[in-house]
RNA sequence: AGAGAGGUGUCCGAGUGGUUUAAGGAGCACGCUUGGAAAGCGUGUAUACGGCAACGUAUCGGGGGUUCGAAUCCCUUCCUCUCUGCCA
């Protein structure tokens, strides 16, 4: 959420970066701007007749300990008229309070400085690559195919059980998920995150505190028995962990690493786009995720990408880093850089990780601070990304791996599977 | 799931309608004291919003209510603990 006070001070800045996001109403910096006007003319004239009653509430009292009835029954009448002006005030500034926030929520975090112009993925600036595109054999075949013909994953009993898009991994299939949660969170911690096992499902404040709420409502699977929702991502559980809290100068940064299951609707397109594996309503994720110092947020993010980076190429896949144009980003995100690895035999991108800096967006929304060596409260930043999502990296290793026989494994995931080839 | 007990500041903890401006203690910070340390003494020690400021307003798990006045009374909801039940 963007702050009143920044848009109060850089109204034309904000428009301009809206503008990169492509934001539709630019004027709403000017309807939260008088809203917040509004509100704050109501708060005085609101506090000032509150402190009238507050004070002669207290006189009352004094009244009726020395045995001043008459004078004490009087001040009740003249305290009752200020009560009956302070009905409609009180009113008046829960509704400017509403309007304001849900005319905040609506705007998207503004665009880092770095992002490019642009509307759509093509427009995405591509980093750097790295990686061999592997020879693969004659009648090299694409995941879906790989996985019906070695029995790694079953989709139709998956959509039996529960619905499209539930895989139901069997065999080595299942072995090899197990395999590449552990590495992947063992290549975490090895370089400083602490893992965390967190709940699978949230309440409304946390899906509000990430973003997900309300705007991407329909994104998530809700229970609503209890009103939780299903996590899209360990982000949300995990960054909500400092919800509401702050923290000590000294305690940043803050690295955390989470495996969990993700849960998404995706009401979406159809066709190779999103077949096999490439998108699926539950997939097994490892996120990292830090809070920061808003000083250092840029240069974590940096090392941020190196981290997923050294990861990828640790599984001796081709990948390319793509810095996101302003059309194609998130919501939330100040900045994202997208992973994306090579299927070589669907013959295309397949996106394995995004990596974005939110600065103070999310901690702004869930008011995560910190407290700065002159004592100062300061709002923290949020970076997160995933190191990896699974299915589709399942996929590329499946894909570029294979060989005439079988599907061979790269180093790195050998001890953790326990043997030289998947198959 | 049923019954009961609770939720107060950084922590412990007092507080059943009005100088509570939340006692007292611990911790922490600064100062004094000291050769140095401990002890002792003194001062300070939540957040948000409004205001140039003085200061004001709100917050005792959350929401609502009663009252001139609520940490305190009522309703509701969430959470924790104990016992019982069920369960991997």
């Amino acid at each position: 959420m963007l702050q009143v006070s920044f848009l109060r001070q850089n109204r034309d800045l904000a428009k301009k970066k809206l503008a990169i996001k492509h934001f539709a109403q630019p004027d709403l910096v000017d309807t939260v701007i008088d809203l917040d006007d509004e509100r704050k003319q109501l708060q005085a004239s609101f506090d000032e007749t509150q402190a009238k009653v507050n004070s002669a509430s207290k006189e009352i009292g004094a009244l009726m300990a020395k045995g001043d009835k008459e004078k004490a029954e009087a001040t009740k009448i003249s305290v009752g008229e200020w009560k009956k002006q302070l009905e409609p005030l009180k009113e008046k500034m829960a509704q400017v309070e509403i309007d304001l926030q849900n005319a905040l929520v609506q705007f998207p975090n503004l665009p880092h400085d770095l992002v490019p112009l642009g509307k759509s993925p093509e427009e995405n600036v591509l980093v750097r690559e790295g990686g061999v595109l592997p020879k693969l054999p004659a009648g090299a075949e694409a995941h879906w195919d790989l996985i019906k013909k070695y029995n790694l994953v079953d989709f139709e009993t998956g959509a039996k059980i529960t619905g499209s898009g539930f895989p139901l991994y069997i065999g080595k299939g299942a072995k090899f998920q197990r395999a590449l949660v552990q590495y992947f969170l063992d290549f975490n911690t090895a370089a400083g995150y602490t893992e965390y096992l967190p709940p699978f499902m949230v309440n409304a404040a946390s899906a509000f505190a990430t973003g997900q709420l309300p705007d991407k409502e329909g994104q998530m699977y809700h229970a609503t028995e209890d009103d939780f929702y299903l996590i899209p991502t360990a982000e949300v559980p995990v960054t909500n962990i400092f919800r509401d809290v702050v923290l000590k100068e000294a305690e940043l940064p803050l690295q955390m690493t989470a495996y969990s299951p993700c849960f998404r609707r995706e009401a979406g397109s159809f066709g190779k786009e999103v077949r096999g594996l490439n998108r699926v309503h539950q997939f097994e994720k490892v996120e990292i995720i830090q809070i920061v110092h808003p000083n250092k947020s840029d240069e974590v993010l940096n090392e941020m990408v190196v981290h997923v980076e050294k990861l990828l190429v640790s599984l001796g896949l081709p990948y390319r880093i793509l810095r996101l144009c302003g059309g194609d980003m998130g919501f939330a995100s100040a900045i994202t850089y997208d992973f994306e690895v090579y299927s070589a035999a669907q013959e295309r991108w397949l996106e394995v990780s995004s990596v974005s800096n939110f600065e103070s967006y999310q901690t702004y929304r869930m008011k995560c601070r910190f407290k700065d060596a002159a004592g100062k409260i300061q709002f923290a930043h949020s970076l997160n990304g995933s190191s990896l999502a699974l299915p589709r990296i399942f996929a590329a290793i499946v894909e570029n791996y294979q060989t005439e026989s079988g599907i061979a494994l790269p180093k790195a995931l050998q001890s953790y599977f326990g043997a030289e080839n998947l198959i």
